[in-house]
DNA sequence: CGGTTCCTTGACGCATATCAATCTGTGTGG
DNA sequence: CCACACAGATTGATATGCGTCAAGGAACCG
């Protein structure tokens, strides 16, 4: 336990109102206690941390940095599974499930990383409620991303998989907002929307023709309903326009929809 | 509540030794409690139980016939996110995710189904953390299914991902058996791999060339280890063959893999 | 600066979708 | 009991969208 180096970790981090969603909700003395059953480290660019196969001892938080989750066949083709921010965690499936981890976990970047042991874990959830809601709510939300995942690689064209992910972005980023960045280098974004870089850049192309800016990460929206083009009911639902709005919006997806 | 009903409902299947995940460590008391807040309904084939973007009142559990989810875009394709035989569940997700549903619920056959309420689900959890527990593994088991699938479909060859999902049926019908059968229609499955109906007709040419015989729904192995060709590293761990039959399997993946 | 990594753009080929015809099995009604 | 209809599966021929390969450019870092 290298209990010293959690001094540098920022407090406010890991606070109910952090990114974090595993520690949502969590009181002091809990995540107390996590964080002294825990080890901070510090990974370089491209470290993996656990491969495709092994039985993971630890929930990953990713501190500062960037990591990725992927598969590999034995040709060496990698596909992405998961891109991890600040503040997100992996494995925590793996660990429930008692098994193997079905991926591969790496840093993109130098990174450090809080690694909370598997057993804990395991004792915790039984202890404390609002944890086992945060890691069930976690697992939730990973099983709906691959859920759309699944659906941009058979379901969308290339231009409509990347503006759909941008169009998450965009949201996530604040939708009032007319400019948000890519939080991965476009190759990753490529691999995990199951096309190549090339294709990938193509698209950007065509974006650009239907009222985007692209300059390197930034992304910004000309016109106002560009990204409105690939909306879905899912995100329908959580548009923050206005229901005025929605109405003048060309593409929502809500005005053919059937009331129920 | 149509508490006659659930008489017709044979009691053995959901024993703790039954098929249902969800049922699994139950008392009797909480399974009849389960019960006594559910309904038993009959649909008919292709009946659509929840659409995507719906906010759905209940858990489904499939208690004869089958089911469907998958997700459609404005052209009308659909992309089957997975299949449901007799004792499987659908929507615990949204449920947990006090959301909407990123599917549409379909069945297949003429089916009877379980509907369990929501909110008694939502309370119940918290009132018992073995049925917490089963929920945590029902879902960490969709995921992993899902992430399979995105492999299959990005990392895989037609004729690789139908020889892996022909490997997966093989070894959960028992893996000493020389012959198992496909729980669904072929182009149910094609789509579910994300091919069409008949790709996956001259993936299963290649196959026949491998050791395989085809007949309908059935499926005989004549060559021993014709489906260790798609065997991988998760697979392969779970391979039922001893130490030494591992050793002699010409295309286990744990041979060449480094032991840590 | 010079090297590396990443992105972009163009030309080409191939694997799989698409389209179309035939075959098989199964359930239905006369 | 047979004939018919229909859904699903198979097989062949064609088309096309994306991957692959190759070259050039831009940004970054030591």
């Amino acid at each position: 336990m290298i209990k010293n180096n959690l001094q540098i970790w920022p407090r406010a981090f890991s606070s109910s109102n952090g990114k974090s969603q595993i520690f949502k909700g969590l009181s002091e003395e809990s995540l107390q206690k996590i964080l002294e059953n825990s080890t901070l480290q510090h990974f370089k660019k491209g470290q993996l941390l656990v491969q495709q196969g092994d039985t993971p001892s630890y929930i990953y938080l990713v501190i500062k940095g960037s990591a990725r989750s992927f598969r590999s066949n034995t040709d060496g083709d990698e596909t992405t599974i998961r891109m991890l921010a600040v503040g997100d965690t992996c494995m925590e499936t793996s660990i429930f499930m008692g098994g193997i981890s079905p991926v591969t976990l790496q840093t993109t970047e130098n990174s450090q990383l809080i690694l909370i042991p598997s057993p804990f874990i395991k004792n915790f959830v039984l202890q404390n409620p609002q944890f086992a809601m945060n890691i069930l709510k976690i697992m939730a939300q990973h099983y709906q991303n691959s859920i759309q995942q699944i659906d941009s690689i058979t379901l969308k064209s290339p231009t409509q998989s990347v503006g759909y992910y941008f169009l998450q972005k965009h949201l996530e980023q604040g939708s009032d907002n007319t400019e948000f960045e890519l939080p991965f280098k476009k190759s990753t974004i490529a691999n995990h929307l199951g096309i190549t870089p090339e294709t990938f850049s193509r698209a950007l192309g065509q974006l650009k023709k239907m009222g985007l800016e692209i300059e390197g990460e930034k992304i910004r929206i000309k016109e106002a309903f560009a990204l409105c083009h690939f909306c879905d009911l899912d995100t329908a639902q959580n548009c923050t326009l206005s229901d005025i709005a929605k109405l003048e919006c060309p593409h929502c997806p809500l005005h053919t929809g059937t009331h129920h």
